[in-house]
RNA sequence: CGGGAUGUAGCGCAGCUUGGUAGCGCGCCUGCUUUGGGAGCAGGAUGUCGCAGGUUCAAAUCCUGUCAUCCCGACCA
């Protein structure tokens, strides 16, 4: 093949430009694509399919911790809206709203909006749904023997973003937000944070991402949020994203709504409230934690499919005996149900543009079987994550690969980790902090104590936010590094997604 | 939402300055030869030039508006 045609198929490497390697991902990788409208973008099968991976994970721990799901309406009057002030006004300003019920036909024969079909009261697209389900949690909460209500909907949420990324940051997005009601503060207090570690295993050990579990500082808390705990990890260009949230909402929604339940003393009471989610963003994570240039790089326990088949052949006769081969070991492997496998039988290409296809599509093993493997009863794997080519007797296949992919998945987490703990620094002074992070991007522990003023001003000077207040501190007094005083709570700061 | 750039075949682009029958590469289709790291040759199909107005005998080309995308800011999962 000539190179200048070898050169135009391959993505634009992140040393390169960053930004258009996430978008050669999302484009080449099949995962995403414009749609036409603004901000939104069409979820293709290959990127649908990881996302039902991690609903199908992640809807089975919400299960084992005692949720349920259910469905509240897409559209929310603006009066419900509008109850709880600190709530709206986090939300105003991405709200879409609807007005009108009805189109009609003008005098020119266009289609447009029927003026005579104007709502009596707006609807606002859900942002999120603490407004609508407190409404509806007035009716079913009477007696402290309703509590708790943990409930949980999959849904698509739509926030009016100005700037928007492909998975990243969309007007319309895909999610899932728990919402429970509670008969103390401690209780939910104690259910935000399991659904925050509920969402730090998920992440570790299903998308072999590390993270910082803590709480948020006062400015980046939720609207109307007690305390809002955060899982947050590192980008290869060495900024925080936001993999995960969880709420602790005190009462400020059921007083909002005016829910209040008897209790076992006779008292009546407000029931305290969380609400957690994940979102789709979490496939925009994958590629800015795991890819490289080659394309992206899935996780094994969140590929859609995790082993595929190369059968190499010159001859017809060739061409016979290998794809027999895949056949039988494709049973083999159906029986034993460890891992999923496909062969790629498709004859017009070679196998050299298989081979890159799959990489960048981020299959984590690819099985090669050739005539020289029929004869010695070899196969080829080679893995995605390192690109190592390891020779595997068939009749180890079956055993070997679920092994090679629990390593995949060891290594991508443990590269993450190291490139997350390599580029997280300590600085004792706000100068140092200043200079250090224009010269070394990426997490600063550093102990604050400022009041949200003070972190207003260090995000304008440094474009820096506080991400998280780490769950594990040092528990010792240091000196905080912009306003000087004795403190012993350490905040990670960082240019953020 | 402000500043900058770009919209021409599925994708990447040329043509626009100086208006006059729509072009290249890749991909796609057919055939033959190929196939252990993005195959070769031959033949073929594909366009309301982002959309809507305007100027003109004539618009991809000039003018106005609009929509979308990308980059940089302010805002956010």
């Amino acid at each position: 093949m000539a190179k200048d045609k070898a050169d135009s198929l391959k993505i634009t490497p992140r040393d390169q430009d960053y930004s258009r390697w996430y978008l050669d991902i999302v484009d080449r990788a099949k995962l995403a694509e414009e749609s036409g409208v603004r901000g939104c973008m069409v979820i293709r099968p290959e990127g649908f399919a990881i996302w039902e991976k991690m609903q199908q994970t992640l809807d089975k721990m919400f299960k084992d911790t005692g949720h349920s799901n259910a469905y509240f309406p897409l559209f929310i009057p603006v009066s419900y809206f509008s109850k709880e002030a600190k709530h709206v006004s986090g939300f105003a300003k991405e709200c879409a709203v609807v007005t009108h019920h009805r189109l009609t036909s003008n005098e020119l024969g266009e289609i447009a909006v029927d003026p005579e079909a104007k709502l009596g009261e707006p609807l606002v697209v859900r942002p999120t749904s603490e407004t609508i389900i407190w409404s509806a949690y007035r009716k079913w909460i009477q007696s402290y023997r309703d509590l708790p209500i943990l409930l949980n909907q999959w849904v698509n949420v739509c926030r009016w973003e100005l700037r928007t990324r492909p998975f990243l940051r969309t007007t319309e997005f895909l999610w899932q937000e728990g919402h429970t009601a509670h008969a103390s503060f401690e209780e939910a207090e104690a259910e935000s944070r399991q659904m925050l570690e509920v969402y730090k295993t998920f992440v570790e050990e299903y998308l072999a991402i590390p993270v910082f579990a803590g709480r948020k500082t006062e400015n980046e808390k939720f609207p109307g949020a007690e305390h809002t705990y955060t899982i947050e990890t590192m980008t290869q260009d060495k900024r925080a994203i936001q993999v995960g949230t969880s709420h602790n909402l005190g009462t400020t929604f059921s007083k909002a709504f005016d829910v209040t339940y008897l209790s076992a003393e006779g008292t009546q009471e407000y029931p305290f409230a969380t609400s957690w989610g994940i979102t789709t963003r979490l496939i925009g994570t994958l590629i800015m934690v795991h890819s490289d240039d080659k394309g992206f790089v899935c996780p094994p326990r969140m590929a859609p499919l995790q082993v595929i088949g190369i059968p190499i052949y010159r001859k017809d006769g060739e061409k016979e005996q290998v794809l027999t081969r895949f056949k039988e070991l494709q049973q083999q492997f159906k029986a034993s149900e460890t891992f999923s496998f496909k062969v790629d039988t498709r004859d017009n290409l070679s196998p050299g543009f298989k081979f890159n296809d799959w990489e960048l599509k981020g299959i984590p093993l690819r099985l090669e079987i050739g005539p020289r493997d029929l004869k010695q009863g070899n196969a080829v794997l080679v893995r995605r994550d390192t690109g190592e080519k390891i020779i595997v007797p068939q009749t180890e296949l079956e055993s070997q690969i679920p092994a090679l992919l629990k390593e995949i998945h060891n290594n991508l987490f443990t590269k993450a980790q190291e490139f997350q703990s390599q580029n997280t620094y300590l600085v004792s002074t706000y100068e140092e902090f200043q200079t250090s992070i224009e010269e070394k991007p990426g997490f600063y522990l550093v102990y604050f104590d400022g009041t949200p003023e003070d972190e207003e001003t260090i995000q304008e000077e440094t474009k820096a936010t506080g991400r998280c207040i780490p769950l594990q501190q040092k528990n010792e007094i240091g000196k905080c590094f912009y306003t000087g005083r004795a403190t012993s709570q350490q905040v990670i700061f960082a240019r953020a997604y």
